[in-house]
RNA sequence: GGGGCGGUGGCGAAAUGGUAGACGCAGGAGACUUAAAAUCUCCGGGAUGGUGAGUCCGUGAGGGUUCGAUUCCCUCCCGCCCUACCA
């Protein structure tokens, strides 16, 4: 028996929050008979805030997860906190806070929201990778790489912020050359600092034939790595009586007769040696002022192209010729040899270049079918295969085969190899800076570099620390940490003072929530086999290059010690798409257009909220956040919570029978509809489907219909097949209409496919494919009988006239089209 | 420059070869109310029509394939996102 009710959201929610912690509804537990599922959204970093992002990440992964666990999963749903990094840095410098205290305090606000907003973490497996128990082991996964040869410490130039004082990754310097986080320019800087091998791994990261992701994602980590087949040519010159060879790597090896000049790199160790001393001078200003720009800079192709001549010449080996020797910031040390032969007649930026400091341009590659031509009257490069010509012994040679030939040719006389050459480079993993994970490695006079060893793990990370502005980790001023014995000889050594990137620490975090309090290992390998790898991943596409590249890097290289069994981290991804400001812009503090879901909740509660986000739209293609549609939500769970309470008010035992199959149909129909949206992502259309039964029992409310067994069943499945999207009100309607157990564990609804078939359907019929008549036909009329029907149909027959009937198409259930033709 | 996603009522959208606009917002009219809010009922692409049955047009533009195209193909326009001297 139940009483009329008003939807209370704050009461029930708090209600069913307590309870479900109680009975720990969301744990995984590590011994289930259940088949697992492993669902997965990227961890957040403690803002401090759970902003409308977050939101729209979660709450549509988490109704996903508990559609899935409804059909029988062991679902094992983790959260944690990335808690490493710069801001928290940043707000230990501006406000005197220490950067543990403000991260830890964030955590608790973020906790308290992720409680909220109701979704089914598992929080017995909660991570924070600033904590010693998570970061002792993002330093032994270190060490591992260390021992395999895949972590190397080198000079290297490093993209430099001079306001955050730290090095960037390429990947976090913006386009136009400014840092990420904080915007001003970044600068290069030569410093010592430590890489990992991820081009050991570039071949195999090009293989997605084991994971199913988004086509775009997959292609921007092609795009990435980059790969491109070539030649290494070697070319060659005398100095100081010695003979001096310098590499070229070329995609372009039948092109190798154009080249009228050659290119180093400024930072290409040969500058110096080529250099005459009468271009020294203005060589030394070049190298000079490219060394202050940033790659990024340089690689603009806005810009107009520059460099000098070195005075030097080398020799085409395979042509014999002397070409002259130029330096400029176009070409990249970074990629390739960092020099290249410069063939303007079929490189576009050597064209360019060419005709800037009047090189000869030299057709040696026409395509098929084409006139000789002057060189010099070109406009652009001729960057097409084609037959080669002016190449002396290779003239004639067709488009196909012309590279195979060169490439051959230079392998056979020694002067060259064919070649792979990647994009890709190594990630830089050093961050002068003091909130990430040590680095484990101490620096012994005697014996070099030394690794911390694995006993002492961890190299504890202090916690009260002095910022300076000196461009180097506080940690460098910290004796107590600096100053520590060789592990070898027990002398005095350093400590490592630059701490790890981030990055390393979101790269195995998903293997750590499968076995989270192990305190011997970082993992055991029955935890992984329960439960790795990742089932579903759903996040945002900006990391479709950086995490989501470096996770795959890690599961490969820990496979390859012996540490994983398994390829691939994520086995299916999704994105989701981005939440704008009611503006319709990208939100932002500037904007002032940032949407605060907390409000919301208030307002109305956390099940409108979610609902609305996964209403608005494709889940993967986020849109604007209007406050005025949360009210449709808000006024459709209210309708379904009067509805559900006065029905059971209304018809308390439930025993009354009556004319039910169109209900019945309607029952299936709708459980059809929202599990097949909820298997595709589909949350918007399973609302629609959810909301199209809820107006349609309302209607019939006031009809003896409404007693039936049937219209019962139908609301109870309904509270089942919305349970996912608004776990409170369900959870309270399934308990209010005399459930015992949790929804959230029952079984989902199944459905009869006779059962969602109409008696009836809508013929539609068209007179050359329009339509002109909708009849009303049994379901199971035979095909013959329509056809007569659509034909003899007075309405069409008007239509038809006098014309000739060429054709009759029948679409079963659906349609007669009647093409005819007036003679 | 390269790659991707998108363009449908006043708005968010649905329909992936077969009734265009489901579902929802905002709006209009009405009911209830002393009144307002809430709630409930009805209306709603455009043109045309004794504004009645109906007819014609309509999914960024143009063309094509098809009995039939929002959906597939080609050309173009616009918007957003990613990427960018990679030899």
């Amino acid at each position: 028996m139940i009483t009329r009710t008003r939807y209370n959201p704050k009461e029930i929610e708090e209600k069913w929050q307590a309870q479900w912690e109680a009975e720990q509804l969301y744990h995984a537990p590590d011994d289930s008979p259940k088949p697992k599922f492993y669902n997965l959204v990227m961890l957040p970093y403690p803002s401090g805030d759970l902003h409308i992002g977050h939101w729209y990440n979660f709450a549509p992964a988490d109704a996903y997860g508990r559609f899935i666990r409804r059909h029988g999963y062991n679902v094992m749903q983790p959260i944690g906190f990335d808690a490493f990094g710069l801001p928290a840095e940043n707000a230990a410098i501006s406000r005197g806070v220490q950067a543990r205290t403000w991260t830890l305090a964030n955590i608790e606000t973020m906790r308290r929201q992720l409680r909220r907003m109701g979704a089914a973490w598992d929080w017995e497996r909660e991570i924070i990778s600033c904590l010693p128990d998570y970061y002792k082991w993002t330093e032994w996964l270190f060490l591992q790489f260390y021992k395999h040869g895949l972590a190397y410490r080198t000079k290297a130039p490093a993209n430099w912020c001079p306001s955050c004082n730290t090095t960037l990754a390429n990947e976090q310097v913006l386009a136009d050359g400014a840092c990420e986080r904080c915007g001003s320019q970044v600068i290069r800087k030569e410093i010592d600092q430590w890489l990992l091998k991820i081009t050991n791994y570039a071949e195999e990261l090009l293989d997605f034939s084991k994971i199913e992701w988004p086509e775009k994602t997959v292609t921007m980590q092609r795009n990435w790595i980059g790969r491109s087949e070539g030649a290494e040519i070697r070319f060659y010159t005398e100095i100081n009586g010695q003979r001096e060879e310098i590499p070229v790597f070329t995609t372009r090896p039948d092109t190798i007769y154009g080249v009228t000049f050659f290119v180093l790199a400024p930072e290409h160790p040969m500058v110096e040696k080529i250099t005459t001393p009468e271009h020294q001078a203005e060589v030394d200003a070049y190298v000079d002022q490219a060394r202050h720009m940033t790659e990024i800079e340089r690689m603009s192709t806005e810009k107009e192209k520059t460099g000098v001549f070195t005075g030097g010449y080398v020799t085409n080996p395979v042509s014999g010729e002397q070409v002259p020797v130029w330096i400029a910031d176009y070409v990249l040390m970074g990629y390739g040899s960092g020099a290249i032969m410069g063939v303007p007649a079929h490189d576009q930026r050597d064209f360019e270049f060419a005709c800037k400091f009047g090189i000869p341009i030299r057709e040696v590659i026409r395509p098929a079918g084409e006139e000789p031509s002057d060189a010099d009257t070109w406009t652009e490069a001729k960057v097409a295969l084609g037959v080669m010509v002016n190449s002396g012994p290779f003239d004639g040679t067709p488009a196909e085969e012309a590279i195979a030939t060169v490439t051959r040719y230079v392998e056979e006389q020694g002067i060259g190899k064919f070649m792979v050459s990647y994009r890709l480079r190594d990630w830089l993993i050093s961050r002068q800076r003091y909130w990430g994970s040590p680095i484990p490695i101490v620096y012994c006079p005697t014996h070099g570099t030394v690794p911390v060893p694995e006993d002492q793990l961890p190299v504890i990370l202090p916690e009260n620390v002095a910022f300076k502005p000196t461009g180097e980790s506080p940690l460098r001023y910290e004796p107590d940490f600096v100053n520590t014995t060789c592990p070898i000889c027990g002398g005095p050594a350093t400590r490592e003072t630059d701490t790890l990137d981030t990055f390393l620490c979101s790269s195995w975090y998903f293997l750590r929530y499968a076995d989270p309090h192990n305190e011997q290992q970082a993992w055991s390998q029955e935890a992984m086999k329960r439960w790795l790898p990742v089932d579903q991943y759903i996040g945002g596409p900006e990391h479709a290059v950086l995490h989501l590249m470096y996770a795959r890097f890690f599961i490969k290289a820990l496979r390859d010690m012996g540490y994983l069994d398994f390829d691939e981290p994520f086995t299916r991804l999704y994105h989701q798409g981005m939440v704008l400001g009611p503006d319709g812009q990208k939100m932002s503090k500037s904007h002032g257009n940032v949407v605060a879901p907390d409000e919301y909740v208030e307002k109305y509660s956390t099940d409108a909220v979610r609902c609305y986000l996964m209403f608005m739209g494709p889940f993967d293609q986020g849109g604007t956040f209007r406050p005025d549609n949360l009210e449709g939500i808000w006024r459709f769970l209210n309708r379904f919570w009067n509805l559900v309470t006065e029905s059971w008010i209304d018809n308390p035992t439930g025993e009354e029978t009556g004319e039910s199959k169109a209900i019945e149909r309607l029952r299936n129909k709708t459980i059809k509809r929202v599990t097949e949206d909820l298997s595709s992502f589909r949350f918007n259309t399973a609302l629609a489907a959810l909301m199209e039964c809820n107006n349609a029992l309302i209607k019939q409310q006031n009809e003896p219909v409404a007693r039936s067994k049937a219209y019962r069943d139908t609301l109870e499945t309904m509270i089942e097949l919305l349970a996912p999207m608004a776990p409170y009100i369900t959870e309270e309607l399934w308990h209010l209409t005399g459930h015992t157990g949790s929804v959230h564990i029952s079984e989902w609804p199944t459905y009869d496919e006779a059962l969602t078939r109409d008696e009836t359907f809508t013929l539609v019929v068209q007179v050359n494919g329009k339509v002109r008549e909708r009849i009303e036909v049994a379901a199971g009329t035979s095909e013959g009988e329509i056809r007569m029907m659509a034909l003899d149909n007075p309405r069409v027959a008007s239509f038809i006239g006098d014309a000739t009937v060429q054709k009759v198409v029948y679409v079963p259930e659906r349609l007669v089209n009647i093409v005819v033709r007036n003679e």
